[in-house]
DNA sequence: ATGTCTCAGGGACTGAGA
């Protein structure tokens, strides 16, 4: 059985315990990472080392800053986009991907957009733009290929425990579920739906407004493979007691059984 | 009550981002 994690950390600096503390609990063979907000020489390689991991760190300090994580070496590294976007904003840290288990797994952090009616959420939707032409131009979906990380996309209101206090706020908007649909179109799979069809299960909540206790959540974090991977799934699931304790992240992991090799 | 957390600059608090 082979076990893949994604997690938006929201700061490594402040989450490194409860990151050591996740290896040791869930033992992943693969985990992804998003937001780590420091810079590559800063990551705690040692640390994960001695906890079994090696690592593909693509970091940024401030924000951003994205990783993988494997108990096996991390196979034709790729650090951001294949090929130079002509996009002034692509310096951003949000794509790595690494070939692991013979499997092409690319941990994204897609950007938030902050509100419909800024810049921000037309570089989110071009981001989106980009990250599908990635997979066309560089990967094929009849090659095993999971897309992990923080989309900040609920893909439907089944993903929404409020979809009236989210419509089309920039996790729920047309244009970022139709993004999400073009990503399903090229040839992925939605491996926690698989397991989960009627919803109602989430992996973020607002640190603000009590949206934890109140139960204000959407699922925004996502684990998307190809046919070849996503036929073998045996199971998935969200973490959600890494949300409570001292501390928390906003995100809790989103964590996946394959039968793999098939 | 945007009911909070994190980072940077600068050296206490404020603004930005999510």
């Amino acid at each position: 059985m082979l076990k893949i994690a994604t997690w938006n950390v929201n700061s490594l600096k402040a989450r490194k315990d409860r990151l050591l503390a996740f290896l040791k609990r869930h033992e992943p063979d693969v985990l992804c990472l998003q937001e780590l907000k420091l810079d590559t020489a800063a990551f705690p390689l040692a640390e994960v080392a001695d906890a079994g991991y090696q690592a593909l760190v693509h970091g940024q300090k401030t924000y951003n800053g994205v990783a993988i994580l494997a108990r096996v070496p991390l196979e034709q590294p790729r650090i951001g986009w294949g090929v130079d976007i002509g996009d002034a904003e692509d310096s951003q840290a949000r794509l790595v991907s690494a070939v692991v288990h013979g499997i092409r797994v690319l941990s994204v952090y897609v950007p938030n957009g902050s509100e419909p009616s800024s810049d921000k959420y037309q570089y989110k939707l071009r981001w989106l733009q980009h990250l599908v032409h990635e997979l066309e131009r560089h990967h094929s979906a009849k090659e095993p290929l999971i897309l992990c990380g923080d989309l900040n996309i609920a893909p439907d209101d089944s993903d929404v425990a409020r979809p009236d206090e989210w419509r089309e706020t920039v996790l729920c908007g047309t244009e970022v579920r139709s993004a999400f649909q073009q990503l399903i179109g090229w040839g992925l799979h939605d491996v926690f739906r698989q397991h989960h069809p009627d919803g109602g299960v989430f992996s973020w909540w607002d640190y603000r407004q009590l949206s934890f206790p109140k139960g204000n959540g959407l699922r925004i974090d996502h684990l998307l493979a190809t046919t070849p991977l996503a036929r073998t799934s045996q199971d998935a699931r969200i973490d959600r007691d890494e949300r409570k304790g001292k501390l928390p992240s906003d995100h809790a992991p989103v964590l996946a059984d394959f039968a793999w090799p098939p």
